[in-house]
DNA sequence: CCGCGCCTCCCTCCACTGATTGAGGTCCCC
DNA sequence: GGGGACCTCAATCAGTGGAGGGAGGCGCGG
């Protein structure tokens, strides 16, 4: 297993080298001082993971982790100080597998080099605990409402759905094959049943009920 | 530490309390056969941690995980034999602080149960990665949508957020403190910006851009 | 200094929306 | 056979929402 270190600090990036290149199957193949000299180093040497800090001069870890995933085929792990950083989900979107802080195990960081190199992922454990608290959450305002979703008929649901992805009546009644009129009664009885004022609340309550996704259209 | 053992076949439940009985710091305190006896002994016993199976009779480990959640204040690791459970979520939001795969090292196994009990979470890397992959999902639709976000003012960003909350004009013009005339203007432009035929449709945006998220209202 | 972008405010016009009322049809359960 | 819930369609009507066109003030960079 070919490793790339990227971190601003020379301590740190000696301690990660010599802790994996104890390990017969890792080699540090190379080290990078700033975000940039990461990407150049990615790119050259093809490893198969890069060990990457997020506060970096030149360019930072998140953007350089972006532009490695864009561009090689390595796994990145991202290693940081401070686990309150807003960069987990930058980082995550820009395409790591991994997300550690610095007070690691040693044989973690061993563990989880291999496992992200592997292709599996692995966060740190209070960055687990947020993105969990994150999926909780999304999902948590949703009963309440989940339930006063099954009051809708399934026509009535139908319609809603419709009207969460910001068709006018027309166009809906196109989509549902019924005349515009239907459509208007069943809008005007859903908005009814749920306590609503005009469409707009409507695709509010979709998305907020879960009847309506972000990111699945 | 006290644990609660809860799994249906016998041989598992031996082994983890086994495994956990080993370590000085860990007692497992009590084993049930099914979900509804996990609650029971649960309530009674008071334990720090409770070792869950999913697929379990008479009452599944997700239900029983809510129960455990609500009545005691005992944290949840769950065990399963499959990582492709749709359980995940569903035991997350039923309070599970952990989710691991029966295949599990031991020394993982009591790791786990150790932070866990400390608060923190813990997810089976296949788990975590599948986890990542549906936060990453989730805000993959962006960028092209935040990008377009860009090219509203400052004032037109307020007027789509509360647009995004389902207001009125002139609510909003309560809101921000203008005339409804105003945030008008304001309406047409950002509509116009982002090529929207209506407020429906700014709603929908606001919400696959990100602007406005589910389960922050 | 002048121009430009932004925020603010005003007016008119009209399509769309949603409330309301009513009614014909099917299907299912009592 | 007679409700009852649901889907369908219809007509009318007040209100909102959004387009279009102007206009004044403010701040910033050329």
């Amino acid at each position: 297993m070919r490793v790339l270190v990227a971190d601003d600090q020379d301590l740190f990036r000696g301690g990660f080298a010599m802790i994996l290149n104890a390990h017969d199957d890792i080699t540090v193949v190379g080290e990078a001082a700033d975000g940039a000299e990461a990407v150049e180093k990615a790119v050259e040497l093809d490893p198969d993971l890069v060990l990457m800090d997020i506060r970096m001069p030149r360019m930072d870890g998140v953007a350089a982790t972006a532009e490695i995933c864009r561009r090689t085929s390595a796994k990145v792990l991202v290693l940081t100080m401070y686990d309150i950083d807003d960069y987990v989900y930058d980082a995550l979107r820009a395409g790591a597998s991994g997300f550690l802080l610095k007070d690691v195990r040693r044989d973690d960081l061993v563990r989880a080099a291999r496992l992200v190199a592997a292709g599996e992922s692995l966060l740190a454990p209070a960055v687990t605990r947020r993105l969990i608290e994150d999926v909780v959450r999304r999902g948590a305002a949703r009963p309440a409402l989940r339930r006063r979703l099954g009051e809708l008929t399934d026509r009535e649901t139908d319609t809603l759905r419709q009207v969460a992805r910001g068709l006018s009546n027309a166009e809906i009644a196109a989509e549902l094959v019924v005349s515009e009129h239907t459509v208007k009664s069943h809008v005007s009885n859903l908005l009814a049943k749920l306590g609503l004022r005009d469409r707009a609340q409507a695709v509010v309550f979709a998305y907020e009920s879960g009847l309506a996704v972000a990111g699945s259209g």
